[in-house]
DNA sequence: GATGAATGAGTCTTCATTCAT
DNA sequence: AATGAATGAAGACTCATTCAT
């Protein structure tokens, strides 16, 4: 028999659903994927050990879904910021809000990027939907960007770089003990890249 | 009696020792640390379980060293490449060596850099290595620049930022089965900020 | 997540942890902690080897729990044989009366008396257990026999020295296959010193 | 093939043997028998690991060794002890003198006697060869206080309870951190029952 | 629908003993 | 005789998943 998964209809069923969702994505950063058990995640969010498998497959599966959300927030967020920017023409403030949206969201889960890398490694799953959902956001960036009177080139790759670098950055920031670099002058002169990179 | 590690003196030994280093690299490169068991070490060394310890504290030990392996040999070749070049003005061609370092490297070991970020998250001394690590090839990348006639400021975080960004790009290209980018665009844009971050 | 053990409650529960009780401390009886296995506690329990996890931290935490069975049994049948007593002066069927119960204390656990002093010698956890269930089983005895018309002095460290002095003797008794005593004129020796100390 | 242990002839040959029952003896006493390794004896001896096996057929065998090592010694210190009075009417000296040597020779071996009782509860030929030992002990004692003027009756038996009592008795002053019960007190009132006894 | 007790495969690590050199 | 490297069996403990109630 092909366990069937519930697709909750119901109200709260719903609910119950985004619990589970809302507490793993908590644990997940707290501890790591491999430190959290599904145990856990169904005490926390209220249920028994085995009704976390009415609604999912297993705990990848929970791993998928709470990266969903995560891209969505993340993705959220920023557009949110970039809508704030009236100017379409004030480069500095663009690439400000860029840099300043993506260490917000590392604070926001200071975690998860980690992790998502170390499963997108182990599982072809989790690679495989980590690689379309930064696909569908580097697209809708690409839209975004086109309100602004930038005519740079090879818009598509150069985002992905302007991406990279931030990322890696922020990493560093927010990742290391004892950094062995000078936190402001990062930020300062990543903004300043991505500046020459987007003219 | 705190367990003895062998410290192997004879070629045979320093061999056998050298020969489960290596051994392991491989296995961790294939199916990754977690996956990987010590007995699987030992039995693709040609050992018994029991004779791995003889040589290492625990498998946390031998990622170490097999760590310290991966770091020499890509310290050593982006060393050895920067050597050939001869024409200490051409910033093109120190790029390009730079990148195409960076991205033979990757070629070598293409998991290890994943499975790095990942025990670094959850181990507290192979964060700590791997940051010290870190810190002194930026260090020799420094001195090795030092060579050029390139006059940029904060020279260490924008070497930072350089290595974030190549890496970002080498690790989309060598992990990724379907990129969304065109690949020789993404290392072309990538060498050009670089050349505008070392202007 | 700190492993959470599960506290019995319902009756089937309080059971199954009861019988992992018994089991262990047959099976201790019979082959000594050291040689007895986890897996073997579960599988003559009737459970899966993790399911002996549900309800005890660790082997260790089985022992301790088998102990407190242990003490608390020899206690209850010591008091119980003292209750039959009605002549409170007769003092050669009290000293009986102790005697009989640790030599029938010893039958009912031929073995573990042994493990106790083993694993207090190397267990900190079990050293102070142990030797806090003697301080409370002294005590209790003391009060007993306060209801006797005895007025020996330093009671708590004479009644050491009878129950040290029994224990010897028991131990002899139950553990050589070929002692190299008479054991009746042993009991009966024993007797007659306990009733010299006490009286 | 059985495997040959030397017998040792050669002066060399037999220090060796000396030396690793010295070691066994020293490393036992500090760390107990399961957690002193053979190669630890080895080494700390200054031979081979496996030249031990030269000398003993296993573990086991050099643990007979240091307990007979052990026996001789405690009984020498005491007849030694015994040898010292002059005066074979003074019970109060003699008993004085049984309790101080067996106070004496467990300070000299804090924690063997614990090892042995573990060690005979697991393994028959140590239980077997601790029992023959006991009984020679308690037979030379017997004819050591046959020079006294006692005449106790079940002579043997009165003994082997007077060294149990003493055993305890020492036991509890040794191993016990916080004592339930005061030390002076103890051996006091231990020392009058064994002149009950003797009596 | 929900529960949570039960499962049992899987993994690191130790160490007495052997044996090739 | 001596060495010390190699062996490999053994055992405590975890946790994702299932299923009887």
């Amino acid at each position: 028999m092909n366990k069937e998964i519930r697709i909750p209809i119901q109200k709260r069923s719903i609910e119950k659903r985004k619990k589970i969702i809302d507490t793993a994505s908590k644990i997940f950063n707290n501890k790591g994927y491999l430190d959290t058990t599904t145990a856990e995640i169904a005490k926390e969010a209220g249920l028994a050990t085995g009704s976390v498998y009415a609604y999912f497959k297993n705990k990848k599966d929970i791993f998928i879904e709470v990266l969903q959300l995560y891209s969505r927030t993340v993705y959220n967020n920023t557009i949110a910021n970039l809508n704030k920017i009236k100017d379409k023409n004030d480069l500095t403030l663009l690439v400000d809000t860029m840099v300043n949206s993506v260490l917000e969201n590392h604070k926001f889960s200071p975690r998860f990027h980690q992790e998502i890398t170390m499963l997108a490694c182990t599982d072809d799953d989790i690679r495989e939907y980590h690689h379309q959902q930064q696909k569908i956001q580097i697209d809708k960036y690409l839209e975004k960007l086109g309100e602004y009177t930038l005519s740079f080139s090879n818009k598509k790759e150069k985002l992905f770089l302007v991406y990279s670098l931030i990322e890696g950055m922020c990493h560093e920031i927010m990742y290391s003990r004892d950094s062995n670099f000078h936190k402001d002058t990062l930020i300062k002169e990543c903004k300043e890249i991505v500046k020459k990179i987007l003219q």
